[in-house]
DNA sequence: GATGAATGAGTGTTCATTCAT
DNA sequence: CATGAATGAACACTCATTCAT
């Protein structure tokens, strides 16, 4: 997290943060290519010149808050996942980022929009998304060391097992699916079960 | 003149074509943010005032080309759709998505783009996008139909069961995972057993 | 007159005209500012091409139409010039130009655009004007020998005493004044005895 | 800073009259249709660009320059409208349209081209039109209900009496007359004649 | 002669960025 | 530190003109 002030532990109100939340207000509303630099400062409440102060140029702005977002997404997420079962952490974490992935807050819009973003920063991007998702990384490679898990590469159980609670939350939020909570928790065995390997039936 | 001429037989080299050609490739490197109509002109080999003879605006030739990739990728996801068996079919049809996105072609990249585009355009492109998705609507209903499919809305079955195809092959696209021919199969036949009503061992 | 075939002597036919009658229906309609050579090319129904066979450029087919124009209105305006008295003569040109004026024909309301323009093409324009206006010279002229009117130059007793005629008929166009008879018969009147040399009462 | 600074307690040097200015200077020797954004920045010394902090477009930058040439012209002419008898108002008013019109400058050549623009802008301007004239158009109706001028519509005896000074303007600018003053005060004097009704000769 | 597709310079306009205050 | 007026390159789009057919 980048804050630097608090006021009653809350609400960042210095101008670098302002400027990131501003920013990512817009982004949610209209996309990244609907993205001025006076919006910016209307919506923040500086004068375009400040925000110079505070990030180098336009191309910087989109890229610390990039960061900035996808450090949200992860401790949104990632909170307490160290708790419990393999079949605790993998399920709390699917539920989570469902639930995050429904929401319409800036945050979530904007996240979704850098999610599919061609090929841009790749370097340092890729490692903020490697650290981040760590905690799911360790779950997928202990499942696999366990024997529980099918023995492919993590990555692979992720876009196997996890992609699909984004991709229904968006669904949702986009109304091609109507919200049903039994459905959720199906989705959700469902995805687990997906990925571990059968046992044989003992009889 | 401006007939169509075939190369092989197979690609057109009418104007129209060779402008959305053009712009699909621009859009795969740089994101539809980057999509200037001087570059389109540039890349098309025409003048920049040719585009407007065969599209009203920028606006028309997005349009036209999200309409165009998505018919493409359609005509290739679908070829054949309703020969076999309810299995045939579905791993015939995720192993053929897998196939495509994994591809660098122009027409694969920008269909990336335009899939997790904010919102716009939304109503014909999203009459568009069902016409073209039916096959695949229909063999989750059928599947839901026989009792065979987990009780759940055919688009929901759609995340948990075909997202991990095009998202696996994203991450290989993108080197995260290493392809693996085995592996696919594997994760093909888990999203297909995903989504099965579990049948009691016999014996 | 510029005509090259007539069809039952009455209606010209030539490519060239047909051009020249468009331009003028546009001019009228729109302003000159709102001509465009495809506009032309669609309202004559002929390619935008074959406009330049017949005039050099846009500059070449503006001048013609404008001289082409100023010769139908001459033309309208000072049939039978020469019968009659002076004030026969006057008051006809007046409520011949009157009734012009009023018009909303594509050539009077395009004269009016051409009529205003700041300085263009001085030289042959305005030696067109005068061969044109010659009749109503002459008339001045004539008036000022005979010690009838004013001593004025006669481009200043046409300021005086025929400009009113096109002003108010303008007005009437408009609909800043409503038209009424009666008083176009007392404007006309006004304007003929408003340069007379007033005659001592004889008693 | 853009404060308003003058020079000899004159001229406005702030951007947004620096840019009407040029404006008007351009139109002025080109006409409306020979306006471009860029000359008017090159012509004020300032960035296209600036010209949309002071301007919405380029429509509502000649509208604006069609109001400010407007009440221009009109406090040139009405100024100390309302001294003296009715023969001493017109004739005041008369040599003042006179005098501007015969001059170059920017502000009456410019003037001259909206004068006689098509129907453009209709409703605000004949509405500015109309107050700006009220003076003319007061003069008159005092003179038709005092039965001195003759009975037609103020408009009717604006064309006739007051067009004229206008013309003979434009036509001595034009130098299809030469100036001279004697003839300016005979002209001055008929028009204002002109509009009188005749009082019987008393013997 | 006639066509109309193609051109490309030019238009109005936007916007990231700078810098005097 | 903060401002916001000013910049000017880049953008989408238009249109007079050309020329292969």
């Amino acid at each position: 997290m980048n804050e630097r002030s608090f006021i009653l532990g809350f609400i960042m109100h210095n101008k670098h943060d302002l400027i990131l939340r501003a920013a990512e207000k817009i982004i949610a509303a209209g996309g990244i290519q609907g993205l001025s630099m006076q919006q910016v400062a209307n919506e923040a409440g500086v004068a375009a010149g400040t925000i110079y102060r505070y990030f180098k140029d336009k191309n910087e702005l989109i890229l610390e808050l990039r960061r900035d977002v996808l450090s949200q997404v992860a401790n949104s997420i990632f909170a307490d996942h160290d708790q419990g079962s393999l079949e605790q952490r993998f399920k709390r974490i699917w539920m989570k980022m469902h639930d995050y992935g429904k929401q319409r807050s800036p945050t979530n819009l904007s996240y979704e929009q850098y999610a599919h973003l061609p090929e841009s920063n790749t370097e340092e991007i890729r490692t903020i998304e490697m650290q981040l998702f760590e905690p799911l990384q360790r779950l997928f490679q202990e499942g696999v060391e366990q024997g529980v898990f099918q023995p492919l590469h993590p990555r692979a159980l992720y876009s196997i097992s996890m992609e699909p609670s984004m991709a229904m939350a968006r669904a949702i939020r986009r109304g091609l699916i109507e919200y049903n909570a039994k459905d959720i928790t199906l989705a959700c065995d469902i995805c687990w079960r997906a990925i571990l390997i059968p046992t044989p039936p003992t009889n």
